[in-house]
DNA sequence: TTAAGTGTACCACCACAAATAGTACACTTA
DNA sequence: TAAGTGTACTATTTGTGGTGGTACACTTAA
């Protein structure tokens, strides 16, 4: 399910949280899905579970599964934090976007420089 | 005029990038007005002259002022500050953008917010 | 109550990047 | 030409991020 590449410069923690949010998006691991345990994975990948806790505590952040100390990890469902911290992304973004409109900047400008961002 | 705080755990630079925006978005330093040299600002803080001319670098890209070589390196007018506060609105802007766009919308969904936005 | 499973916290180590220093170069002006 | 200016290059120090090792705290099932 999980795979790291050792020859992608990017941490792997972050390998990890980003293919976990793909199988989530993607609805492969299904709301209230348990996780794998962070011992388990790590133990799988050879890597330490400090990595893995990093990852967890990462996507927890972001509002994609949550973590009971005892229990696991579960994914968290559509409807739930991640809805909601887009809206409250959304609603900061056009609160920054009304005040660089007044001093005079255009629509069109801030789109295209969206539309240009790289990550 | 600037201030060196050791307890402050921000670098030297970005203090003295700190300050003297400061001092001239309150028009304590006027346009066109020289900014000390790198040297001798180095030597009264008896620090490199080269973490000066790092800090006025910066101030250079953030269009506080300009240098010339050789001659030395001047505050610049209102006009290019409304265009910096604009800078720094996008940028604001683009770090939320990066952060929605991490959990899962899409540039088009972000887009069609701002398209619709009413004033 | 206990054992095995779970997440979490703390510290240490290492690698890499950022910050600063040292020095030399290039330009301007009086 | 000399003294002042900004700039470029390299070396060294410092800080930060990523990972590993280990211990702690909690939950659950036997």
């Amino acid at each position: 399910m999980i795979i790291i590449d050792y020859k992608d410069t990017r941490p792997i923690y972050e390998q990890v949280v980003e293919r976990f949010k793909t199988l989530i998006l993607k609805g492969v691991i299904q709301p209230d899905e348990q996780m794998p345990s962070v011992r388990s994975l790590a133990m799988e990948l050879s890597i330490n579970p400090n990595t893995i806790q990093k990852a967890y505590a990462e996507l927890e952040r972001q509002g994609f599964i949550y973590s009971v100390k005892g229990r696991g990890s579960f994914v968290l469902g559509d409807s739930s934090l991640v809805e909601q911290r887009k809206k409250e992304y959304v609603d900061q973004i056009l609160k920054l976007v009304r005040e660089v409109l007044e001093i005079g900047m255009t629509k069109m400008e801030i789109v295209l420089e969206i539309e240009n961002l790289q990550m």
